[in-house]
DNA sequence: GCCAACGTTGGC
DNA sequence: GCCAACGTTGGC
């Protein structure tokens, strides 16, 4: 089994959103790495973290399991959509995503500081300069960490 | 294929 | 709100 993280904005999706929810559509994605990892190297059952970027205390707050196959993203074909892109051709979708499955909370946020300065977390994804990705895979020493911080 | 302009992300 | 980083676009 592989790990993830996913980015979202709490004041747009949060973690009390998904666990309310339960499982919901990861919408939105817009990058074509993001795109090639939801496509090419997720699997079903595989465990993201989920974490909440550009807000006031960004931080890991929970985990949710990857539940579904790629399929098309219809926000991609929604005019009235954010995320509407007229330059998809719905015979070959440009943009795919999948479902997500709440797990849970973690026990209190893991926030962004903390792991900036955690040993053993110099090459997580998140820390790295410029870094951008709303999904990138972490490993299992990193997993094992952040989860023993919460 | 280069690269300047522009747009977006996301921490602060 | 600012700004660094960096992906995308489009002229040439």
């Amino acid at each position: 089994m592989a790990y993830w993280l996913m980015k979202s904005e709490p004041d747009a999706y949060s973690i009390d959103d998904l666990k309310r929810d339960g499982t919901e559509p990861w919408d939105g994605i817009r990058n074509y790495q993001a795109r090639n990892m939801i496509r090419d190297d997720m699997k079903v059952g595989d465990e993201a973290i989920f974490y909440h970027s550009s807000c006031k205390v960004p931080a890991a707050v929970g985990i949710m399991r990857i539940a579904s196959e790629a399929y098309p993203d219809p926000t991609q074909f929604d005019a009235n959509s954010h995320y509407f892109d007229g330059k998809s051709d719905p015979e070959n979708p440009r943009w795919l995503l999948r479902d997500v499955a709440f797990i849970r909370k973690l026990n209190r946020p893991v926030t962004l500081k903390e792991l900036k300065t955690h040993p053993g977390l110099e090459e997580f994804q998140l820390n790295k300069r410029g870094n951008r990705l709303s999904i990138f895979p972490v490993t299992a020493e990193q997993w094992d960490i952040i989860l023993g911080l919460e």
